[in-house]
RNA sequence: GCUCGAUUCGUCUAACGGUUAGGACGAGAGAUUCUCAUUCUCUAAAUAGGAGUUCGAUUCUCCUAUCGAGUACCA
């Protein structure tokens, strides 16, 4: 089959997307983009009880900072809109009485009252009850009633579904592109509703084959919790003669929690202490849930930890682009098991992503919180120079605040262990020292190490010493960068000052 | 319960019948360093179990176990 690639991404808006919701649209977006086809956004919103409102915004936003582009969709428009299937829902109709007319798939006007009360009374007998081919005939359906008292029903606004008449004892035969081939036959298979009276909507089974078909797509990516439906869809399109144009399936393994058992699921995010969803999520009653955008994650390490979770490029790199995803991407790499996710392996994307970062891009997202946090106002230039010094320890932009603090703000603790280890009375004799031969440079900079490394070798002095009660003096703690790098950047008369103002306060 | 799917280091995974079963995260040890972090080096760590098929099984088949999904007038 040689056509054009098409696929699309069809969440339903009940909720924030969490990070199944957007791997699925990833992989989606990856195999559109590497066969240079459409990748289109459709909303299937058929479930008028469990709609929430700013769901569907979500979504679009989420993608949007993923990098995710689409190109038919809601907003974007296409030679198949309207993309929102309550906008169409005068289509599916027809389509379900298509299928009344040409035997595959009948009325049935049961209430939810009876089917509940049919379901415990198997229940009770210790059976399950399936709606299929050993009742069907003995329910309200057009299957037992005859044709008139069907019309007339109808007509006086009984309400009723339309289901699909699954054949007894029949192997649908079905090729998956990730799991191969499948059989199953169709006697443990149900009679699904594919449509509704009450609120004159389809549901997803319908929708979703007529639309696909309607929208000529090529391929379907989608989550392992639909193979169980596979034959029943299978089954659509033979009914409406759209096999030829069947698209290809492939079923995504799906994503585990971190830790105990079962699918990630949407609360798991405040359990964990790591979120679920790209964005912040503030849902309409009133809960919030984290995002990683807001925790500081970059799009490009998010999408990147996301993509190698189920899929691998089969050689060992770790790090892509989107354009290199795109470019390496295909489903025979997709692995068939679930996959568990691990926070710790995203925060490392997060710090490798960091690390590539020009410091000034870092300085620009920090600027802000400098002011906020620490109360500092300094200048774009400022702020790349201390970034630079310390940004390969931070893993998010946020941590680079806490590490640039001490070159902005003058120490007025000392921390404690350090003073005992390092501000003993020689230490400090050695300090004034070496405040004395500073005071003597024209500048500090980072070369001014060497110049205090030829002291402390021609006095046979302890280097680990001498330079630990300075940068104690000068920061208040025992760890940082270079201690010269630091004294270039606050400068020589703030260092200066820095250590008299420990050598008062700490005392000898 | 029934149906379908899955099963390689703790985690993500590679090896599409023949390897000392490889890499990454995490863990541990060491080196470097003025400290902390980075970086570098090293170490520990896996084919769920049992039968087959085969000269040879991580890889193919079957059984068992475990895990997962589905079993709605939800998607």
């Amino acid at each position: 089959m040689n056509r054009r690639v098409r696929v699309r991404f069809a969440p339903s808006p009940t909720g924030a997307l969490h990070i199944g919701g957007v791997r699925t649209a990833l992989y989606n977006y990856l195999f559109a983009r590497h066969h240079g086809g459409d990748f289109i956004l459709r909303i299937e919103d058929t479930d008028s009880q469990r709609f929430v409102p700013g769901a569907e915004a979500y979504i679009m936003e989420s993608l949007k900072w993923c990098g995710i582009t689409i190109d038919e969709g809601i907003q974007e428009g296409g030679p198949h809109a309207p993309y929102r299937q309550s906008e169409r829902k005068e289509i599916y109709l027809k389509y379900a009485q298509d299928l009344v007319a040409s035997g595959n798939a009948y009325y049935a006007f049961d209430t939810a009252e009876q089917l509940d009360a049919l379901r415990k009374q198997y229940e009770e007998r210790g059976e399950t009850f399936a709606y299929n081919y050993a009742v069907r005939t003995q329910l309200e359906t057009s299957l037992k009633l005859s044709a008139d008292e069907v019309k007339a029903r109808i007509e006086r606004g009984d309400v009723w579904v339309i289901r699909f008449k699954m054949p007894e004892n029949r192997n649908v035969e079905m090729d998956d592109i990730i799991r191969g081939h499948i059989t199953i036959n169709t006697s443990t298979l149900d009679d699904k509703v594919l449509y509704k009276s009450a609120d004159a909507l389809p549901t997803y089974h319908l929708a979703n084959i007529v639309d696909d078909h309607l929208m000529e797509i090529s391929h379907v990516i989608r989550g392992e919790e639909w193979l169980p439906s596979l034959p029943l869809h299978f089954l659509l399109y033979e009914a409406f003669g759209w096999k030829d144009t069947q698209p290809e399936f492939a079923h995504l393994p799906l994503l585990l929690k971190p830790q105990g058992q079962g699918k990630l699921s949407k609360r798991d995010g405040d359990k964990f202490g790591f979120p679920v969803f790209p964005l912040l999520w503030n849902s309409p009653t009133g809960e919030t849930a984290m995002g990683y955008r807001e925790e500081g994650y970059f799009p490009g390490a998010f999408i990147n930890m996301l993509a190698l979770l189920g899929w691998n490029p089969g050689t060992e790199q770790e790090i892509f682009s989107m354009q290199e995803l795109i470019d390496t991407f295909s489903l025979d790499k997709v692995s068939k098991s679930g996959a568990r996710f691990s926070h710790d392996k995203a925060k490392w994307f997060n710090a490798q992503y960091l690390k590539v970062t020009p410091s000034e891009e870092l300085a620009a997202i920090i600027l802000p919180m400098l002011k906020e946090q620490l109360g500092v106002e300094t200048t774009l230039e400022r702020a790349t120079a201390a970034v630079s010094l310390i940004k390969e320890r931070a893993t998010f932009p946020k941590d680079l605040v806490e590490l640039v603090r001490y070159m902005f703000i003058a120490p007025t603790e000392y921390d404690e262990k350090s003073v005992a280890k390092f501000w003993k009375p020689e230490n400090v004799e050695r300090l004034k020292e070496l405040r004395a031969l500073l005071a003597e440079q024209p500048e500090i900079k980072a070369e001014t190490e060497t110049v205090a490394h030829d002291w402390v070798v021609s006095h046979e002095y302890s280097m680990g010493q001498i330079m630990n009660t300075l940068r104690l003096a000068v920061l208040g703690v025992s760890q940082g960068p270079s201690i010269f790098g630091i004294g270039a950047f606050i400068g020589k008369d703030e260092m200066l000052r820095r250590i008299d103002v420990a050598l008062e306060k700490v005392g000898k």
